[in-house]
DNA sequence: GTGCGATGTATCGGTGCGATACATCGCGAT
DNA sequence: ATCGCGATGTATCGCACCGATACATCGCAC
């Protein structure tokens, strides 16, 4: 999870590990903590595996920093090649991995550098994802009324309205998506220059 | 947290491992899963502590069940006198352990079993801490709003609502706590002890 | 009589969280 | 001038929990 997360950011720019932190609670810290106590070891991993270097960070390396004058000796990361692959490879999913729970928002956040295609099955598989919760859940309430608890029942209905809401928002966002697919003139937004790996291979 | 709900639900009756994980899907399984991974070793954790005790449970012990015939050599889990006093320990706790993301839930669920006076101060912290996060989120959302990514920031958006949401949700369960907290007993107060007693029990 | 799904107990590896430690920098108050 | 303090910055430890998995038994359908 942070893996994807931390490369979506990097390769919009270099960071070292406090602003790599400050961005992922700013950018997806509604739903997820991501502490340091799993990002810095994600980190080594991940240059482990080699997508991503430590660079000695001097002053102004920092891409929009503000106006700060000494900024010496901090450790910037950043992405590699290899770690630019692993990214497209990431955002390329569109199985189980990428809807369910712990990353679907991680995989949504990150829709602005994912392909059209891919953003629609996400979506899609999201939305049935959170309608069979919403039929397991609301038959467990019809089950058991009577049987329940007061308190246990109001957080039942609640979870319930929550999911059925979660699912028009999808729906709202299934259309929009569906519409700028079909409308024949470019979006104004300047698509990054990913290669259409369009794996065909199993839909 | 575990422990809570694990003590709220022996409490209720006496149950082995497989219908403790049941019921706490049922009850929790909204906002937690609870797999065994972590129930079993919190089962040792808390008969370690002497609050539970594991009996060999025979036929008919568990309470409500279908006609089973056998049901033999079950391990039925079974609170003690320590057991009980710490579990009114833990619902009698009214502080952020109560009314964080991941505790609320579970305090909430058991407020069957909680002093009506602990439910609102409960209620309210819960309110408060979510009316923190929800001025976090409306200014991180204006201070961004030109430079941010549309995806990113339908995501904001959403969590934001899904906030304000459940602030409203629990503005009205202060205020029917509060109705009928102030009642003047008018009522014969059975309100809360809607305890089934037996399975049948049912108007 | 065999297979299969529900019941039932249990462990393992991995992810991420919260607390904590420690060091430096910029800045306002004393 | 310096002291403290909050923001910046890097890093680790213990713990809770999840998902997958391994088994074993029971009741029942075929």
């Amino acid at each position: 999870m942070l893996e994807l997360a931390v490369l979506g950011l990097l390769n919009e720019a270099p960071l070292h590990g406090y602003e790599l932190r400050q961005r992922l609670k700013a950018t997806l810290g509604t739903f997820r903590a991501f502490s340091y106590g799993s990002l810095y070891p994600s980190l080594r991993r991940m240059k482990a595996a080699g997508w991503i270097t430590e660079d000695e960070g001097d002053a102004a390396v920092v891409a929009g920093a503000p106006p700060l004058t000494g900024r010496r000796g901090k450790v910037v990361y950043k992405l590699t090649a290899d770690g630019k692959e692993r990214l497209a490879e990431l955002l390329a999913e569109a199985g189980p991995s990428a809807w369910e729970d712990e990353t679907f928002g991680v995989h949504f956040a990150f829709f602005g550098q994912t392909d059209p295609e891919v953003r629609v099955r996400i979506l899609e598989g999201r939305r049935s994802r959170l309608e069979e919760r919403r039929e397991g859940v609301a038959t467990s309430i019809d089950r058991t009324r009577s049987r329940l608890d007061r308190y246990t029942l109001q957080l039942q209905e609640h979870g319930l309205e929550s999911v059925e809401r979660e699912v028009r928002w999808l729906t709202e966002l299934i259309e929009t998506e569906r519409r700028s697919a079909t409308t024949p003139r470019a979006v104004p937004d300047p698509a990054p220059p990913h290669t259409t790996t369009t794996g065909r291979g199993a839909p």
